[in-house]
DNA sequence: GCCCAGGCCGTTTTT
DNA sequence: CGGCCTGGGC
């Protein structure tokens, strides 16, 4: 696009409070954005007006992101709002990353090495444990990592606040104390930063160095509810030269308190900026209304919160399904059934893409991925395992570690018997001890060793020694010598992708492989392959564009970031995960991620396996407040379709129940028992939230398939009631599932398990999934991202009519501040007079109409609905003891004048919109769970007239399904052996 | 007696 | 996929 006349184009599709957003004049802009609001949309559209219209250049703007998926995927949406390539120039990424570019070109003037290497996760706690052990302190290192990295996280600034009392004993303290020196001592030895240090260190940089970052004209924060306090000194002292900064955020969704995310941060920020101009995003142009409902009756149960307004674009939808299973593995057989029966009842309006898996933990992904796999359906999982952490991929990793950085002696002693060399875990750890305690590295020790200037105390048997000397030291010295001198083959440096090769051959590494995983090493050096061509890409990549780099400042050197490998390494230790060459955009696959993942993304379908107590909330959290937050980042990724599933039944072995996760009990009723009959209307109202063309209704069903089920009958919606079943097979014919059997018959079991596992491999032919091959997805391909926006473009564009009606609800508004309606969040947090600290609270929910003159008193009795909320209001960081509220500053009269409906998300304004639903799609409210009488049998009926049997589609007789349950039996008990045929959804024509 | 290697169990969420 | 236990080899 033409940058002369990019105003308008920018504004295109938004609505009147983005359009505010986006051009808002105010130095400081907070963005309160729910779910599906478009807020990467605004933000990008802000980035662009900023750039174009303001007139920034794009090399001082920062955009900080929390993780790098959310990073690539603003780049890829700024580009195509800017155009020209200029989205590079733009310092944009995660935190993490952005802090360590600076540290990169600067850090020295901190004292730092220019070559230092990131610590990540597995280092920290090897270091911590190593150091607990040797000093015999009597801590868990897992908690003395987490008290470490909750220290550092705190940030300087933010004093006032107590310490917590998590430490009682003094001695105990003492030792966390210790471990932290210790745990600082070594890393700086050994020239590394954790992920914290890299936040700590760039502050105290740009503290120190304020010219660094002399040309930030303006910074933007995405998902700001996720900041800590190190992350909102960084944010503070990114924009010192100008303060101007904009955040997005939504409290409802932090989820990352574990990691020290402060809401709180929120409040401070309105605090130390007045003048901070609020919009809110209150329309929702992802989800059905009726999902929209149900989430926030489950975010609502948290008093506390900041309750904010939300309201449906869309129309009602079907309600979101809670069903039972009997096991974790019947559940997963039932997603499995269900996902075909909702795609195959589309036509081809909706694929793998659109269906995703979200999960509390990435270990319940097993029985799920096995039941995809057993199916034929390709899936990818997002979260969980990642491509860098696969041993393998580790090792070689750590071999270029050491050769970037010798003295990293974690690494080395993770190669150091690998591949064998007759070093033992005992030797290893007696050299790392005798390293620390003479302040030497590893690598010297052992090299001297060999070398015979210096004997090691560690006794090294002559073998391992020869070894350690011929096949570690001298092989990666020599490759160390020539990086940077032009002594490779051709008389260039040695390359990235070369010295990786060359490693391999030097180690033999694919003979090590065979041996050291004889069963699956071909997949294994297929990932070695995979990896080299990372590399390879990355120095391609790199090569051709400079974006790491930092605006040069006048006056202020920088250090040139020339090296390869310290990039590439940097890079590894801060992707979540490998980006590939995107292999197959083609195939469509599902999603399994976990919700932690799944944030910013949205699907058509969404599952939310495994509801019960101790998955979610689950068992080892603190702060259920948070997982019930999590439960409603899950919730408000559907865009049409919500299931919800509990196994009664646990699958630990034992047998034990389940029981139902305490954010869904309370709101049970309104979840439909089982999956929505997916006649006409259903599916063209979905067809419509997804501005997506349905299928006509002869084509759909001349697709189907053999024994296709219409309905979600193929598990019993009481799993109880197949507990009673005299021959212990479950009535609707799904008898195979071994963890289905009460715990009565173990001995039954065995043949059963012998019989899917045969299966199994069977099916495990013919398909590839992430589960072998990790790497076949690129993140940036979710289907989730584009979506809002592209939404809300045709959204406006199409239903003219529901933008009117919107129009008439919402008040008109003063264009550049906060709307008279609009509530301020100070008003329902406000600063008290003095310093001391802040002091919240919030109006009672049952606030006068705007006329009544006298100020309101806040309120603080508890019986009014909402009691005073203290300033660690949904501050999960804070203890609740100190929640007094002190109501010292009158409201501001805005705040009085607001709509009332701003403080009442909840009901009142339900209604109108869903008379407005003119096409009369509401039915699919109708359709509940007990299986509903005539009217919905619609789309069966047809089915029995339509369904013709593709000729030479088998022999074997075969009826279509879902009719009458007491035809099925039988011919259920047919249908394992049929699985794989279940989808055709195209049939050649 | 010491040390290496192979089998078995449990696994929150992420930069 | 790592940490713990037991058995085999130096």
């Amino acid at each position: 696009m033409p940058p002369s006349t990019p105003n308008h184009a920018i504004l295109n599709g938004l609505n009147d409070a983005q359009k505010r957003a986006v051009t808002s004049k105010a130095a400081t802009v907070a963005i309160l954005a729910g779910p599906g609001s478009g807020k990467t949309h605004t933000l990008t559209a802000r980035v662009a007006w900023l750039v174009d219209h303001v007139g920034f250049r794009p090399e001082d703007v920062i955009v900080a992101t929390f993780t790098v998926k959310a990073a690539r995927e603003m780049k890829e949406r700024i580009g195509k709002a800017l155009g020209n390539d200029r989205e590079k120039r733009i310092i944009l990424g995660t935190f993490h990353s952005i802090a360590r570019r600076y540290l990169a070109a600067y850090g020295r003037h901190i004292g730092l090495s220019q070559k230092f290497g990131i610590a990540d996760d597995t280092d920290s706690r090897a270091i911590i444990s190593r150091i607990c052990k040797r000093l015999q302190l009597n801590v868990d290192p897992a908690f003395a990592r987490a008290w470490i990295s909750k220290k550092k996280a705190k940030g300087t600034e933010d004093a006032a606040k107590p310490a917590r009392q998590e430490v009682t004993n003094v001695a105990g303290l003492q030792n966390l104390e210790t471990c932290y020196r210790e745990y600082q001592k070594h890393l700086e030895t050994t020239n590394l930063l954790d992920y914290d240090d890299l936040l700590v260190r760039c502050v105290e940089l740009l503290r120190k160095f304020p010219s660094c970052v002399s040309n930030v004209q303006t910074v933007l924060i995405d998902e700001y509810q996720d900041t800590n306090g190190i992350q909102y000194e960084l944010m503070k002292l990114f924009a010192q030269r100008h303060q101007r900064i904009t955040i997005v955020g939504d409290p409802d969704q932090s989820i990352y308190g574990w990691r020290s995310a402060e809401i709180r941060n929120l409040w401070r920020l309105l605090r130390e900026f007045p003048k901070t101009d609020e919009v809110s995003l209150e329309e929702n142009y992802r989800s059905s209304q009726s999902i929209l409902d149900l989430s926030l009756s489950v975010i609502k149960q948290d008093s506390k919160r900041y309750d904010k307004v939300l309201k449906a674009i869309h129309n009602m939808g079907s309600r979101p399904v809670l069903r039972r299973l009997k096991s974790a593995s019947a559940e997963a057989e039932w997603i499995v059934s269900e996902v075909r029966r909702v795609l195959t009842l589309s036509g081809s309006m909706l694929t793998y893409n659109d269906v995703a898996i979200l999960l509390r933990s990435a270990s319940l992904s097993r029985h799920i991925e096995s039941s995809l796999g057993k199916a034929g359906i390709a899936y990818k999982m997002v979260g969980g395992f990642k491509f860098y952490e696969r041993t393998e991929i580790r090792t070689l990793l750590d071999y270029l570690r050491v050769i970037h950085q010798p003295e990293n002696n974690d690494a080395l002693a993770r190669i150091l018997n690998v591949p064998r060399r007759g070093v033992g875990d005992v030797t290893i750890r007696s050299l790392l001890e005798e390293a620390e305690t003479h302040s030497l590295s590893v690598w010297t020790v052992l090299s001297k060793h060999c070398r015979g200037d210096r004997t090691a105390k560690t006794r090294i048997t002559k073998q391992a020694e020869q070894k350690l000397s011929g096949e570690l030291l001298r092989p990666l010295d020599s490759i160390r010598r020539r990086i940077g001198e032009a002594t490779g083959p051709n008389g260039t440096p040695l390359g990235l992708v070369q010295m990786i090769e060359q490693l391999l051959t030097t180690l033999e590494f694919e003979k090590h492989l065979k041996t050291a995983h004889p069963d699956d090493h071909e997949q294994r050096w297929a990932n070695v392959q995979e990896f080299i061509s990372l590399a390879s890409d990355f120095v391609r990549d790199m090569g051709s564009s400079d974006e790491d780099a930092l605006p040069e400042i006048e006056g202020l050197p920088q250090t040139k970031e020339v090296e390869v490998l310290s990039r590439f390494l940097a890079n590894v230790s801060l992707a979540s995960d490998a980006q590939t060459g995107d292999a197959d955009q083609s195939k469509p696959l599902v999603t399994i991620s976990t919700i932690h993942a799944a944030k910013g993304l949205e699907w058509p379908i969404v599952f939310v396996p495994a509801v019960y107590k101790g998955s979610i909330p689950h068992i080892r959290s603190e702060d259920d407040n948070e997982e019930r937050r999590l439960l409603y980042v899950a919730m408000t990724r559907a865009q049409s379709l919500l299931y919800l599933s509990c196994p009664v039944f646990s699958s630990n072995g034992n047998g034990e129940r389940t029981v139902l996760s305490p954010f869904v009990e309370p709101v049970e009723r309104a979840f439909m028992k089982k999956g929505p009959c997916l006649d006409r209307p259903v599916m063209s109202e979905i067809a419509r939230i997804l501005q997506r063309q349905l299928p006509p209704e002869d084509s759909i069903f001349q697709g189907l398939p053999a024994m296709f089920s219409l309905e979600d009958n193929l598990f019993p919606v009481d799993p109880e009631e197949a507990k009673q079943d005299a021959n212990g097979r479950s009535n609707r014919g799904h008898g195979y599932h071994p963890d289905a059997q009460p715990s009565k018959r173990p001995r039954l079991q065995a043949p059963s398990i012998v019989q899917d596992s045969a299966e199994e491999t069977q099916w495990w032919k013919g398909y590839s999934t992430t589960m072998e091959q990790s790497s076949t997805f690129t993140v940036a391909a979710l289907p989730g991202f584009v979506s809002v926006a592209a939404h809300q473009a045709a959204i406006t564009a199409a239903n003219t009519k529901a933008d009117a009606a919107q129009k008439a609800q919402v008040v008109k508004r003063p264009t550049s501040k906060r709307p008279t309606g609009q509530k301020s969040i100070m008003g329902f947090v406000k600063l008290d007079s003095d310093q001391s600290g802040l002091v919240a609270t919030r109006l009672p929910a049952t606030v006068q109409p705007s006329n009544s003159s006298p100020a309101p008193r806040l309120v603080q009795e508890p019986q009014a609905a909402s009691a005073a909320i203290a300033p660690d209001l949904a501050g999960h960081r804070l203890g609740a003891g100190k929640l007094i509220a002190r109501p010292s500053a009158p409201i501001e009269e805005k705040t009085l004048k607001r709509k009332q409906y701003t403080c009442f998300s909840s009901s009142p304004t339900r209604p109108a919109a869903a008379e407005d639903d003119s096409s009369g799609k509401n039915t699919a409210e109708a359709d509940n769970n007990e299986t509903p009488p005539e009217p919905t049998r619609a789309a069966a009926c047809l089915h029995v007239t339509t369904c013709a049997l593709p000729k030479g589609h088998g022999g074997v007789l075969r009826r279509p399904g879902g009719l009458s349950r007491e035809n099925i039996t039988p011919i259920e008990k047919l249908r394992k052996p049929f699985k794989p045929l279940t989808i055709t959804l195209k049939r050649p024509s």
